[in-house]
DNA sequence: CTTGATGCAAAACGTTTGCAAGTTT
DNA sequence: AAACTTGCAAACGTTTTGCATCAAG
C-alpha cells in the first residue's frame, strides 16, 4: 500500500529537484491517501509520523510537486484546495451531502469524450485536459436507521 | 444587451427575497458580463455606475442569488471564486495562458454524455449535475507579430 | 562550496461576520 | 411595525512570503 521510499526518491530525482526528507515524507503520505486531503489534513497526517515538518513546507512542497506534474490540485466549491496524487485522466464525484470527493473510473465514457474532441476539436482552442466532475449524492449502502 | 430593470425585479420577487436597489444593480451588472467576474471585479464595475455599494453587500447578495439559483459559482485553480449569470448546463473552457474562462456550447456532446449517464448511472451515486471543464490554450486569431 | 530547502512568524488575500442604522414589505 | 438588508470594520481561515539557518548535490 505504501510506496517504497526508493521509488519516491527516484520520482523526485527524475524531476531534477532536490531529494529531501520532508519532500519524501510529504509525497509518501499523500500517496497513502485514498481520497484527496487539504494541505492542513496532510500536515496533520505527516506530522503524526514525522514531527517537525512545518505547514509552510507542506505548501511549498505541494506546489513543487504540482509544478513537476507528480500530483494535481483539486478545487471545489469549498474554500480550500485539495491534492490528488494522480495526474491521469479520471472523473471526480462530489458528494454534496458529505463533501467527499471520490475517484470514478469509466474508461468507456472517457474514451468516448476524448474521441469526440479529437474528431471535432474546439475552434481557436488547444485542448490540454478534459475534466469531468459530477456533483450529486452518495447513498450509503446498508445505512442504519 | 442590458436586461430591463423590471425583468430583474420580477426574478428577485419570484424568489421571495426583498427587492432592493443594491440587489438589482448587482444582478444587472453581472448579467452584463460576457465572462465570469470575481466579487472584486463585480464590485468595481457596480461602483462605477452606482457608488456606495459595499464589498460586503456584493458578497452577501451574490450568496443570496446563488442560493436562489439565479446565478452560479465557478471555481478555478486560482484563489478566488467567479460568478456566472447562467445556471444551465454548459461547458467551460479555461485558458491556461490568459486565465480566461469562456462558455462553450456543444449540445451534441452534452446530450451524448447525459444519455450515457442516464443509461448507465453510477453505482451508489445520485447524479445532480455533470460539469465538463476543458483546460487548454486559446489561440488568438490574426495574432500580430 | 554552491545552491536550494526548511521553519518560523508575519503578512497577504479573499471572504465572512456582528451589529447599528437604514429599507422594504 | 416587523422583518430583512446594508455598510462598516473587525475577524477569519487559507495560503504566501521574507529571511536566517540548514541540508543536499
Amino acid at each position: 500500500m505504501i510506496s517504497s521510499l526508493t521509488k519516491i526518491k527516484t520520482s523526485l530525482q527524475e524531476c531534477g529537484i532536490k531529494v529531501t526528507l520532508p519532500r519524501v515524507y510529504i509525497y509518501q503520505t499523500l500517496l497513502g491517501f485514498k481520497q484527496h486531503p487539504s494541505a492542513e489534513e496532510l500536515f496533520s497526517k505527516v506530522n503524526k509520523k514525522h514531527p517537525g515538518i512545518s505547514l509552510a513546507t507542506i505548501y511549498k512542497t505541494l506546489e513543487v510537486l504540482v509544478q513537476n506534474k507528480l500530483i494535481s490540485k483539486v478545487v471545489t466549491d469549498e474554500d480550500k484546495v485539495r491534492y490528488d496524487h494522480r495526474t491521469d485522466q479520471h472523473i471526480h464525484l462530489y458528494c454534496e451531502k458529505t463533501k467527499q470527493i471520490l475517484d470514478h473510473e469509466d474508461p468507456t465514457l472517457e474514451a468516448m469524450v476524448l474521441s469526440y474532441f479529437q474528431k471535432n476539436g474546439i475552434p481557436s482552442f488547444d485542448i490540454h485536459q478534459i475534466q469531468i466532475n459530477i456533483k450529486g449524492e452518495l447513498h450509503i449502502q446498508n445505512q442504519k436507521k
